[in-house]
DNA sequence: CGAGCGATTGAAAAGACTCAACCACCGTGG
DNA sequence: CCACGGTGGTTGAGTCTTTTCAATCGCTCG
């Protein structure tokens, strides 16, 4: 399946740091793509789905490489074809923060394209994944050509929105305890389990990832992690998490209440 | 200038509530608005802006009402026209935290139209203002007429997102005084001050809403402010704060580094 | 005047972070 | 092959921050 030129790509002068190590890869297309009723390129016509899958370029991420860098500019969307991908900001003390986490499907950098202006935040991949690059002259074709392509847009800018102040209020109220849990509910809704209801999560994240997604420091991630190990509500296996009692998480988490 | 019918509204079932006590006010000319420069609503072509000011409603609403309230349906979006608002959400223990502050000229509420859900969020007064609103039918009518108007909407949104995303950074990471001395910056560039560049910033908040702005209780709130003053930062005189020395607090808001 | 609310302070406890040590694993180079 | 170093994970101890609970104060309003 991995038919790809094995050599490096080079690319202008404003990526070539972020992309530097990304290996070109034979562009899936966007016609037949597994991810079309999840994406929201997919829902295009059928001309504006021809010109992006032509006008578009592919690349595979190794695990842990770079997508976008904030601060940088934008010259591109980039949409995930296959892999997981966190979001991160870097904070005034060079720790990260990590915002949201993408799956198969989901486009990513459009944002700063909008506001015309640099990322206000990175991406890196979390495995190895395949990233297509819609130019910014095609996406804003679509934008033009496609009247409700704006409007999913909004919708899609709206939903972030709403999940970014959800998440503030967790940051601003809930200890660390209940914040973990409900981050590992949040892995479990959208990256799944690997098989059966109560498999590992279909995601292996390092302890500093999981700590800079929950917002605290990994020592008190780690012992979190094993009050939790101790209380029967989660399994460790390496870097895979098993959770154990969904109900019991959830009631950690004290939602509502 | 306050002219108004002094009597109660009376609206629909879904918002008796919210703004059951909010008085109508003798609407203010769109074309003619103080905000027009300002405001996106003013950015229209006359013919919408004539529309809007057509088919707007105008409520004064007092100090501390609710203009809309999160969980209920919108049927309208709200443009301030005068005064000042916070936008907050309540967390799962019920306690508030405040996403953000709107000033004159910001439009409310347009976000949960969009997505077609319910708020969100909660909106309420911090002083006496006046609130116009313009009904959902106007509002998607500007969508279909004019093609700018969302993309201004959408600009807007990604500008609330790049802030909300600081702010989750920021209270994921910086302790309770980082976060206040940044607190207090960002209020004096919302409102700026009443008069000079050390006279009080031109908002007065009880300690309860600072505290939910800043994400944390009261009593840390106050003895936090209380340590600001013992160093010179700044001085309150009942509700109003004056920054004495906005250098000092930057360094203490820790920016950069 | 007294009730009630918001603001303030004190003292104690809980929560979270820091620093330091140690372990387990893995790939490298001798 | 193994010793080595590096990285990521884990644990302990101490400290600092923040919250909690309780009490007090000042002010406003009926």
């Amino acid at each position: 399946m991995v038919v790809n030129s094995g050599k490096w790509t080079t690319r202008s002068a404003y990526q070539d740091r972020t992309v530097a190590m990304a290996q070109q890869y034979e562009k899936p297309y966007c016609e037949s793509c597994e991810n079309r009723m999840h994406s929201i390129i997919n829902q295009l016509d059928v001309e504006s789905v021809t010109k992006v899958s032509s006008t578009k370029g592919c690349h595979l991420y190794k695990k842990g490489q770079l997508i976008f860098e904030e601060g940088t500019r934008p010259n591109g969307i980039f949409c995930l074809h296959k892999g997981k991908v966190k979001v991160y900001k870097t904070g005034d003390q060079g720790k990260d923060h990590i915002l949201r986490f993408a799956k198969a499907g989901e486009i990513l950098g459009y944002r700063s394209l909008l506001r015309g202006d640099a990322y206000s935040a990175s991406a890196a991949t979390i495995e190895d994944s395949v990233v297509c690059c819609i130019p910014q002259e095609t996406f804003f074709e679509l934008l033009e050509a496609d009247r409700t392509f704006l409007k999913r847009i909004s919708r899609l800018l709206t939903l972030d929105l709403r999940q970014a102040e959800n998440q503030m209020v967790r940051l601003a109220q809930k200890p660390v305890r209940e914040r973990l849990a409900e981050a590992l509910l949040a892995l479990k809704e959208i990256y799944g389990t690997e098989d059966g209801d109560n498999s590992p999560l279909n995601i292996s994240l390092s302890r500093e990832d999981l700590a800079n997604m929950v917002g605290t420091v990994i020592e008190t991630l780690v012992r979190t992690l094993a009050e939790f190990k101790r209380e029967r509500l989660i399994a460790t296996d390496k870097k895979k998490i098993r959770i154990l009692d969904l109900d019991g998480l959830v009631h950690v988490a004290n939602v509502h209440d």
